[in-house]
DNA sequence: TATTATTATGAAACCCGTTTCATTTGTCTA
DNA sequence: TAGACAAATGAAACGGGTTTCATAATAATA
């Protein structure tokens, strides 16, 4: 590979010189440029990135952990922080870690080796770790909130977002609600799970709960448990909308009207939520504004966030068509 | 940031001991070799890996371009490529590029710039393109056949693929055939409307088609204007399985039903189109296969790759819900 | 015991773009 | 015209691991 001291050599310059070209860090002669200008043609000469950024110590590139690719809530917040660091002329370098702690820690200490110069992660647990030690790029992390050594956290107010759609059932005449709580080590699983909790506790309901993952097959499978552990039920709040579409899918196959025998509520608010028949009623994440704060967050800290700041948005219940008030 | 100087100094060694406790390239005294991990051990010393793939001229990286992160198709693929670079001790860097050539195209330097191992690209356009000069890493082309300087192409027979579906459509009765057309300048697009085109020449069918984009917005309004313009249609191929669930959505909404009235079929097979109701019949496409040959290509081309080389995997229609043989 | 083969180890060069610093050339002011 | 100052430019150092090469020390063979 062709390298600056070559494209120098060629220009009869200085490699000092063809940097100053190719950066405009200082005026040079119009006709040593030109000539330079000319080498860099000739040769198709791309400047080593690896070599820059081992100096500048910034890889102008921003790191985002996310639990699994596959899961369209982190992909859309992927698509939005995508833009986001494109438009301030910096990369996005996702790391898909499955769920993987120990992948997550490698992906976090190679964006540290690779001058990154921040980092946004959204945790595949929530549970206490030793391992957080402190890193020396920021790092941002999403709904979370686990103790440990990072610039600031930022979610959704899930807690709220689960009593809005309780309220938002019992309103509609749910009697006899079943939570599909999500795994209880993610902080979204739990602080959903929580607001349900609390909600049944303070109005004296008592409480049904499945467990489930946060995915396809795992959704299918629980809702098929759940009509049995819960023959009455008559609303379903899903941990989120991927298992709420899967619960529907089985409603459907066994042919109990959504919403009018059994109501059901998700929660993310993912694109799909409106593009399937019946449309799924959600609460609503504001995923943009998410995304954006985090990337405020993380590339300058100094103005928006304290250390260890904690920003909580808030989320809007959307309803579409799996829910529906009886006018009974 | 501690460096290998540093931790060296502590250990009272030279850097190259250092360097070669960490990899294991050349024996070092067990008093040593303990006293330098000991060093490591205290400082939280990780190897700055900028400096490392500077002098390697490899990152364990290899690149993958997609026209859009928000299209499940390529965020599977994706998936499925990372799990496989995983294995295999690389790093996949993922590059959403918009559908932009210009950022396909700087994506494609940038990974030639931080010595990335190697690139796989699913082209934003099938058209020629001038600025095609040879990169210096190796470059596997998925779903396209446009002609370039690469190391293979590799896509799915797509145009078998349409075939396929036609036959089905008209095995089940269908007398009145529209294709939502994707966009034309992408091989997927194109391939996909001349096997469309194809068998109704071969068959003496009138061509009935509309236009349309890879995505929802695109596939909700053009079915609207598809039966507008088609009021009898009985069979639809949609380009891909997004742009079939947006059709469905339109024909849900106005009670035209699926299969009876309408016959749909998409095509991918994305997770999706078999979690809605009524399941989506489609043309698979088998995305692992596709991501396990196309990391075959890029990292070991000796073996299965001819420069240049062409792969064509086959497809298969797998029917489900949305199409019905009419025994009428 | 002399000699050769090993093993251990550090100094220095290397990867390559950037930047500092000193020098040279040219310009402007007194 | 001498002195002061600005602009242009290259040599060299830098960032931080890795590797080569030479040397020193130890072990094995003759």
């Amino acid at each position: 590979m062709i390298n600056i001291r070559e494209v120098a050599r060629l220009a009869g310059v200085s490699p000092a010189t063809v940097s100053r070209v190719i950066n405009g860090t200082a005026s040079v002669s119009e006709e040593k440029r030109q000539r330079v200008l000319q080498a860099i043609e000739a040769t198709d000469f791309v400047p080593n990135e690896v070599a820059r950024s081992l100096f500048k110590r910034s890889a102008k590139t921003i790191g985002l952990i996310i639990p699994s690719i596959r899961n369209p809530y982190f992909t859309e917040l992927a698509a939005k922080l995508d833009e986001l660091a494109t438009q301030r002329g910096y990369r996005l370098f996702l790391h898909n870690v499955g769920y993987d702690l120990d992948q997550e820690w490698a992906a976090l200490q190679q964006l540290e080796a690779i001058n990154a110069d921040g980092a946004i992660l959204v945790p595949s647990s929530n549970d206490d770790r030793a391992d957080q030690r402190e890193l020396s790029i920021p790092l941002v992390v999403l709904d979370s909130d686990f103790n440990g050594p990072v610039s600031a956290y930022l979610y959704c107010d899930y807690y709220q977002g689960a009593q809005l759609a309780m309220e938002h059932l019992v309103d509609c005449g749910c009697r006899e609600i079943v939570c599909i709580r999500g795994p209880q080590s993610t902080f979204s699983g739990r602080s959903r799970y929580v607001g349900y909790r609390d909600y049944c506790l303070e109005h004296h309901i008592r409480q049904r709960v499945v467990d489930c993952d946060y995915d396809f097959n795992a959704g299918l499978a629980m809702t098929e448990e759940l009509l049995e552990r819960y023959p009455k039920v008559d609303g379903i709040l899903a941990c989120n909308d991927i298992v709420a579409i899967s619960t529907y899918k089985i409603l459907h196959k066994r042919n109990i009207p959504v919403p009018d025998q059994i109501q059901l509520i998700g929660f993310d608010d993912i694109a799909f939520s409106s593009l399937i028949s019946p449309e799924l009623t959600t609460i609503h994440q504001p995923i943009d504004d998410l995304a954006s704060l985090a990337m405020d967050l993380v590339l300058r800290q100094e103005e928006r966030a304290v250390k260890g700041g904690r920003h909580i948005l808030p989320v809007t219940l959307v309803q579409r068509e799996t829910t529906k008030r009886k006018d009974a």
